[in-house]
DNA sequence: GCGAAGCAGTAGAGCGCTCTACTCCGTGAC
DNA sequence: GTCACGGAGTAGAGCGCTCTACTGCTTCGC
């Protein structure tokens, strides 16, 4: 920076001044600067302004499962608003380990990012309110309401209620549903279908399960096993719906003429031709969106916190279909 | 870190040491450090630490398409190895956009990154050789040599063999190729096609794609339409290939009956029951971690630049068959 | 008993910027 | 002609650390 000042004939200031292109230089002192920093391939450090200016217009992304696309579209929307708004984001995953998500979010915190948009953590409730009361911090289905951050969630007993109303409209009474586990949004889920079930007077049929599609097709197996096996599967998310897609037709089990599939969150997956699954959609990028929206105010001194509740809307694709006439394990 | 320093009763330079756990402190006095901060809430300023030391123990990823799974998975393995080797790593993504790839390249120059992971790199090969002179870089599939920085790449030529080879077994003559356009890689494995089908006598056919599902089931229709169709169609990866399934599906066209398809990168995607693609094998993980160790040595000083290649190997999968009987365009 | 060696700890300069408070100079109002 | 004013530019302190060179003090060998 020296360099590039002297170079050009002018001060230091002068040439932070031109590098934040403030209003307060004229166009030829501008100019000077501009070609001594390119000659001299100046690039300002990035460290030593956000150390200086004590701000540094970057929110940390932490992303619960890089492999699930609902997240990546998420973040695609949150990059998007970022943009606009001169924010640096950066992405980083726990990779499904909470050792890792805490290493994610520390780094964070230790960077001074302005705030964190954390999807789906995994982190405890504690862990997450001990953050969220260091700095601005937004959280996208977690279902976990505090008055420390704000939240962008699905409603998800809608999205109970919208699955079961389907499957019982084709006809189905036995419905399984594989639920995610601990994960966020998974106790959520199967509480949605445990309610729109008993409302109707259906006996829920619930097995424990995970949102990958090796937890899909293991529960899947354990459904169909059954004296008598569920005429639909209701999987806690599209990944475990492809698992379940796969186990089945393993075992023979013919989709949707014997068995129908549903998943959940609209992932690109669904929409695949060969899959071409019936889902809950959940509009991502627009997650990601509002998230980024209510970052920069809260970043900007908003204290009380904000929730946000989206409403979700059923995808119907070839996965779903009436119910079989021979209610017994179809098999071939 | 004043705080700390005089709650302990120490000086700031002994803090510093403790934060950065050197050997050179008692264990009293480390036990002291510690409580303080712990205390105060403290915790080190990386930015601060960063500009202070000249050093970041951080990596740049970019990512060319953070949907194509392919990439995720890559970055797993570099999140992995250099998780190993107390670095951290900072993901990107141009979002598809070559402005969107500089915008995050810069950012990761801009924040001194100690080197740079860049993956299928969008970026013309003058601004990668451009970045790659100011700072340790690695690109992973970019089928570009050159002396600046080393690169970690697929046998594209290999590849093309092992499919046609494979398709040729089965009796295929007529192999439609669906490039991945002016992307990375896109034309090696054109040309790897080219050749191996040249070399067997076979005359290739190529439309022109993209590395995603529109553009293989854009370029699908275009094949079918053909006077005579080809009998295989050999996608320029899985995503592709998958739009390809789709539009086959679409088009009432069974796979593999009437046509075999294959894809490649072996993502994901292809092992989903539903799917079960032919494709051909890459090692994503390893790649990751490969490219993390090129670019750690490369930051410890190394400046010839290395150039790794990986086999490929064919994963076959239910999406191909032998060829039909009847060879006309085959309908419904 | 004395000097060399080694361990634990410290002072203070410096990393590369930003920011506040200032100066200087040319205009325009009266 | 004088003075207030605003635009353009500058000096220098400080952001929160690390690092080099140093000081004391204990230990050990002979």
């Amino acid at each position: 920076m020296d360099d590039v000042a002297s170079k050009a004939g002018v001060s230091r200031a002068l040439v932070s001044l031109v590098m934040r292109d403030s209003p307060r230089v004229s166009a030829t002192s501008r100019q000077k600067v501009l070609a001594a920093a390119q000659d001299l391939g100046y690039r300002p450090n990035l460290w030593a302004r956000n150390l200086a200016s004590g701000q540094t217009q970057t929110v940390g992304v932490m992303l619960n499962d890089l492999h699930n696309p609902f997240f990546t579209e998420m973040a695609e929307g949150a990059a998007a608003a970022a943009n606009e708004r001169d924010l640096q984001i950066l992405i980083n995953s726990g990779w499904q380990r909470e050792a890792g998500e805490l290493a994610a979010v520390e780094a964070f915190m230790n960077m001074r990012a302005d705030g964190i948009l954390l999807a789906a953590a995994g982190l405890s409730n504690e862990l997450l309110e001990g953050f969220a009361s260091q700095m601005p911090t937004v959280s996208v289905s977690t279902y976990f309401v505090s008055q420390y951050f704000d939240t962008v969630n699905n409603n998800e007993d809608h999205g109970g209620c919208l699955v079961v109303d389907h499957l019982v409209d084709l006809g189905h009474t036995r419905i399984g549903h594989i639920d995610g586990g601990a994960a966020r949004s998974g106790p959520e889920r199967r509480n949605g279908f445990i309610k729109a079930m008993v409302q109707r007077g259906l006996a829920p049929i619930v097995v424990e399960g995970a949102f990958n599609e090796q937890a899909g097709a293991a529960a899947a197996a354990q459904l169909m096993e059954l004296h008598v096996p569920p005429t639909a599967i209701f999987a806690g998310n599209d990944l475990a719906a492809i698992g379940v897609l796969t186990k089945l037709q393993e075992l023979g089990v013919s989709v949707p003429e014997d068995v129908s599939v549903v998943g959940y969150d609209d992932t690109i997956l669904a929409g695949i031709g060969p899959i071409s699954l019936t889902t809950v959609h959940q509009p991502r990028r627009q997650l990601g969106r509002i998230a980024i929206d209510l970052l920069v105010e809260r970043i900007s001194g908003r204290r009380e916190a904000r929730h946000e509740q989206l409403e979700p809307r059923l995808v119907m694709r070839s996965s779903t279909g009436r119910v079989p006439q021979s209610k017994g394990a179809p098999q071939s």
